[in-house]
Formats: C-alpha cells, structure tokens, sequence
DNA sequence: GCCACCGGTGGC
DNA sequence: GCCACCGGTGGC
C-alpha cells in the first residue's frame, strides 16, 4: 500500500495540565502488513535512519543502538511527553528485518531512543540507553529540554528543526514514564515482538549474576536466593511495563471472550448447551477480521495531523502509582 | 537441553 | 481492555 506518512504531534489530553505528569505516546508506521514478503523496498530506508542520525549528531557517543544494521528498515518510536509536551521516543529496527542466517523472523529491536521537547515539542535522539533511561526516570519531575542536550556537549535550541520525523518508517509506541533506571550492575531489557503477537513486548531484567527475571515474583524469588545482591534494593526499583504500539493493530487482539453461560438468577442447574455457542464464535471471526478497518486515513477534528492520535493517559493513575514506588522505595 | 519468543489466563 | 505472570515450544 501507500506508505502514509503521519506526522507526529502531540495532542493535549482535555484535562487541565496541572501537575501533570508526562503522557506517553508513540506512533506506529507499518503501512502494509504484508503477509509474504518478509522485507523490501525500505532498504532505502535504512539510508534516512543512517543519514537522520548523522544529521543529527549522535555521532561520537552513539550507543550500540545506533545504525549499523544494514537491514533497519523500520524503527519503532517511542515517546512521552508532559504537559506541554515532553516526550521520550525509542526506535526501533525493522520488525521484518531479513537476517540471511535465520528463516526465522527476529522480532524488532530498539534501534534509538528520543525525547520530546516540552517548549517546541521538538524530538531529540538521545545518544544511549541509559540517557534515556535517566531523563525517562523523571521526566514528570523533570521535563525534557532541548537544552538538556548539553549534558552530552551538544548544543541545540527549540529554534532547530527536529531530529526525527515521522514519515511512515518507522514504528512507533508510547513508553511508560517515571520508569526508575536499573540499580547498578543491572539491565533492563526490552524485547519486542513480532507484529502479529498477542502482546508487543516483554521486559526483564538481568541481575549482575547474568540471571533473567521476568516478573517481580521473579525479583523476589532472586532476593531471597542471593540476598548479597538484594541490598538495598526494593520493587520499586523494578517495572516490568511495556510500551504500546501506537499502532493497535501491532498486536494481535484477544478473540473476544465466550459469552460466559448465564447464570440465571435461580440456583437450578441449567443443562449443557454446546449448541447455544454458535452465535458468539461468528461474531468472533467477525472480529477477528476487522482490523483492516484501519488502514482508512484518520482525520482529526482539531486539526492535528491524521493517523495520529493522542493515547490516553491516566495522569492520575501514574502519579498515585509513582507516589506509590516512591513509598515502596522508602522501605 | 537451553532459551528466545509467543500464547494464554486470571485479576483488575 | 489492560496488565502481570508464567507455561509451552520451536529452533538452535
């Protein structure tokens, strides 16, 4: 299909953006999902990634993430912003990156990190991992700046245009805010995956003893096991949140739940009825098939870009919850 | 056998 | 619907 090529922009929520803290947002681009070919024209692409990043200065101190992948034809993007705006973006590689040596499709990877101006709303790669994952650690308290750049010796303004545009090659996702950065000697790493997948990604955490844990459950489990590495720390220090795809279409939906057998209201036993169960699975397939649905072009009342959408955000919900790590922290 | 990746489910 | 958690498994 056409490549659209949204433009990203962040829409105010209704809410009054009092002590707000950041919304997080992303914008997904896979204009086509098609089904056979694993990779294609975008080779072409992975020229503006290389060129973009260039442009924009991540040069020297660009992390692993950076593009040295021939086959990152898409990104993913993900961002957050506050009040007026400030956002934290990733990228990320193409999700239908061609590896010769594997017929195995390997899930998308993270590919840059960016941040949004909260002035000019202007998006600024951010040169590393743990960069990103500082300024996200308090980008409620702290919005992002484009002078915040200086703490990596690169000066740009608000007068500069953006690093990174949305033009349709890349994926985009809103990530959390206020994601504590990992204690020392820890990782925290987020796996994409594939388009298609009943969920976007998953997060787990390498403790310095290499061991991977993939739920709080699981942290605990290693306190008690390695108490000497358990110091100090709490669960606060952890979150196993994931991004979302702006794209909701990224993940496969959860067929619809069987319409669960009335209970009536009366405590006789209602006979087994298999056959009562045909409505509802159509109105699955039905279901199942409608995601197309949304590849027709989106117009906003307000003027704001098509395709874009400004996810909600609990303002509330993640303050109380930020307080609520804050408390646990205490501990 | 390991592990990266994915699916499913229960709880909210 | 979202999320946390964990089981299953295919590919190595």
């Amino acid at each position: 299909m056409q490549s659209r090529s949204p433009k990203i922009t962040i829409k105010m929520g209704g809410k009054r953006p009092d002590m707000t803290p950041p919304a997080v947002k992303s914008i997904d681009e896979t204009p086509e999902k098609d089904q056979s070919a694993p990779h294609q024209g975008p080779s072409a692409l992975s020229n503006n990634d290389r060129k973009e990043t260039d442009e924009n200065a991540l040069d020297g101190s660009s992390s692993e993430y950076s593009s040295d992948d021939e086959d990152k034809n898409k990104q993913m993007v993900v961002y957050d912003h506050s009040l007026n705006g400030s956002g934290v973006i990733k990228a990320v590689k193409n999700p239908k990156s061609n590896k010769p040596r594997s017929a195995s499709k390997k899930p998308p990877e993270v590919g840059a990190f960016t941040v949004q101006c909260a002035n000019c709303l202007k998006w600024r790669l951010i040169p590393d991992q743990e960069k990103y994952e500082v300024i996200r650690e308090h980008i409620t308290d702290q919005p992002f700046l484009c002078e915040t750049t200086r703490q990596w010796n690169r000066v740009v303004s608000c007068d500069d245009p953006t690093d990174i545009e949305q033009d349709g090659t890349r994926i985009w996702a809103i990530d959390k805010p206020d994601i504590a950065r990992p204690p020392p000697g820890w990782k925290r790493i987020l796996r994409l995956r594939n388009e298609g997948s009943s969920k976007f990604a998953d997060v787990y955490y390498t403790s310095p003893t290499g061991a991977k844990l993939r739920s709080l459950p699981d942290v605990f489990r290693y306190f008690e096991s390695h108490p000497e590495h358990s110091q100090g720390l709490g669960p606060g220090q952890f979150s196993f949140q994931i991004p979302r795809p702006l794209e909701k279409s990224y993940v496969k939906k959860r067929p619809a739940q069987m319409a669960a057998p009335k209970t009536p209201e009366t405590l006789e036993p209602s006979p087994v009825e298999p056959l009562a169960w045909a409505g509802p699975a159509e109105n699955l397939n039905l279901q199942l098939a409608e995601p197309l649905s949304w590849a027709g072009p989106v117009e906003d009342k307000d003027g704001m870009p098509a395709y874009l959408k400004t996810p909600e955000f609990d303002f509330e919900n993640q303050a109380a919850k930020k307080a609520k790590r804050d408390e646990v922290n205490h501990l």
